[in-house]
DNA sequence: GGAAAATTGTAGACTGATCTACGAAAATCC
DNA sequence: GGATTTTCGTAGATCAGTCTACAATTTTCC
């Protein structure tokens, strides 16, 4: 095993609780409650097993805590990491978790079901205390199957869940904003994209509460005989697809509610390929309010759901979950609208619809 | 700890490798010899053994199994998630490592060296067999420390380092694409955005190598005299700044290699907002070739790491690492150019200069 | 056909922590 | 001042696996 370069390649082995208890002259349950801050320890003997952690560099294994106790760490299911409102959540998440002495382990499975099941289950075969799951794939009976299994938390679904919390935005509302806001630039022709999976077991997702909103508020706003779903994928490449179905239109839509910041980029892709002016001839508004829709180039009108506080907030439940807690929660957090320059008058037209 | 809620919260135990023995009716050590796939299991065994399994639905616990053995964990440090260059490079250590058994866990920490020490603790804590560390703070020096204590490859920094390998793009070239291509274009006044970090370490770092590379580009073209590095930090507020002092200078250059995509959307916003026409007056080069450089209404010209690549590459010496092999490898990968639009022909200016 | 070698399975120590049960010493009570 | 309670510390089982040593067979060899 060890090549003939000489010592200076030795591995160095970690010290352990015995070699603590053995340096501080006491037993290793002794050494043990120090570290859990647990009852039955004097401030000397405190004091004295302190002093020799510090001086053999010790850090307890937290495999080895988990063996037993908790390990000590949260993990966090994320479908696609390309996504940057992912690292936004991520961020709050990591800020809640490190303030109750959690680590927080990112797991990603872009391909499907099955690929996040077995995702799911790597993090319970390593003991997490509890799992965070963004957007996930499958059905409601799905997640309380998790939920059941360990603390859950599930960002971005609707519940309630009968074992695990959840933490949504308010899409209801969301898709309102953007329908009132258009209607009152005098748009009446708003289409609205809506996501559709491969799997049908839609029950709570942002899709089904966003497309619903969408149609409230267009019956709300007397639009009613307007209302126009376009089915399709709540990606670029299908954003771009949607456009093209828009302008196929014998009356196309003069706005459209993408769904999603990723798929109204594409539709400013295709609108861009086209020759169509935004917001001049088409307006254009997403949902997410990601990095990209910032720039100015792009300057896309979105939703905000304040990430960084659905993180924490989620990070928080989790934590009284983890205490105990058994009723599950279910939160929704209120969105707001960003106007940037993809959203601007209805073109004049034919004022007769 | 139970609720008076009824039966139906209870959580199910999981099958361990004693129920999996008793079911089968032999030792706990068969078990963990089928399990391991070791010497002196006959095939009767092994199938009975298997059954039972399957019949309890058992899954050995990763954190027991990481007590002895491997824990069939790789962690990925990453530094940045909200960089989508990174979510690619994950995307390829994830396939590599996929094929090779092992399960692959992130980690974040945005916020300096010592946030980066304490993941990097974490994942040690937790016996991960492997790290990869994504264009990591800290010295060489803290590198070599962390090697020393688990296998480890590094991206993004150029080696070689003595107890790990290295993985990165050649920096050198890439900036040579960069400066041909504006110099092709008929541009003289080529300025470089150079990152600097708030630790000064970059023994190794892109930045220094990218900097070097792009005056040895000035010089091979004979615009020695034209060198002008700008100093500042490779994000998007960053490159915000830098475009406002190039376009303060008396003689301002007419265009940027800007080090980072992110810099460069950084200079675009800030050249957009000044009304400077791109590339018509002004061309800007990027390096990641990240999503929203892709962006019809960015069409951002830059380089391109190809970071599937590098990163099923890394985890593939990884896995080596992992099985023993201790002399470091430093690997370099060729980067290319994507030109899009927004670098052109040099603006008619005065000929002389 | 008996010695040597290979195969197959088990016992039990070990990994590094937690946690219950218990004994000894000190503090409090009446 | 003896009984009771509280405090402090230890022994040793436990978590769910791995892995070495060894015993009992079976196979191979000459």
């Amino acid at each position: 095993m060890c090549t003939g370069r000489g010592a200076m390649s030795e591995q160095i082995k970690r010290a352990t609780i015995s070699d603590v208890a053995l340096h501080a002259g006491v037993s290793r349950a002794a050494v043990s409650k120090v570290l859990r801050g647990a009852y039955g320890v004097s401030g000397t003997m405190k004091a004295r097993v302190e002093a020799s952690m510090v001086a053999l560099g010790y850090r307890p294994s937290a495999l080895a805590r988990g063996m037993r106790g908790s390990s000590f760490t949260l993990g966090v299911f994320v479908v696609d990491l390309q996504n940057t409102f992912m690292s936004v959540l991520i961020e709050g998440i990591r800020a809640e978790a490190e303030v109750s002495g959690y680590q927080v382990f990112i797991g990603e499975a872009s391909r499907g079901l099955s690929q996040q099941r077995q995702m799911i289950e790597a993090m319970l075969d390593r003991k997490m205390d509890g799992l965070l799951l963004i957007a996930p794939f499958g059905t409601a009976g799905d997640l309380e199957e998790i939920g059941r299994a360990t603390p859950t938390v599930v960002l971005g679904r609707h519940g309630p869940g009968q074992s695990y919390d959840t933490v949504a935005s308010d899409d209801m509302a969301g898709s309102a904003l953007i329908v009132d806001h258009l209607a009152a630039l005098g748009h009446r022709r708003i289409a609205h994209l809506k996501h559709v999976g491969r799997e049908n077991n839609e029950d709570g997702m942002p899709q089904v509460v966003r497309a619903q909103g969408y149609i409230d508020a267009m019956v709300r706003n007397g639009l009613e005989p307007e209302v126009d779903v376009i089915e399709g994928r709540w990606h670029q490449a299908g954003g771009q697809h949607a456009s093209e179905l828009m302008l196929q239109r014998p009356h196309p839509p003069t706005a459209v509610h993408a769904g999603t910041d990723m798929a109204a980029l594409g539709v400013l892709a295709g609108l861009y390929e086209a020759g169509i002016s935004v917001p001049g001839d088409f307006s254009v508004v997403g949902y997410d309010n990601v990095f990209a829709a910032s720039l100015p180039q792009v300057a896309l009108t979105s939703v905000d759901q304040s990430g960084v506080e659905m993180g924490s907030m989620a990070a928080r439940l989790l934590v009284e979950r983890i205490q105990g807690r058994r009723e599950p929660v279910s939160t929704v957090v209120a969105p707001s609208l960003v106007v940037r320059r993809t959203t601007g008058p209805a073109p004049a037209g034919p004022t007769r619809n």
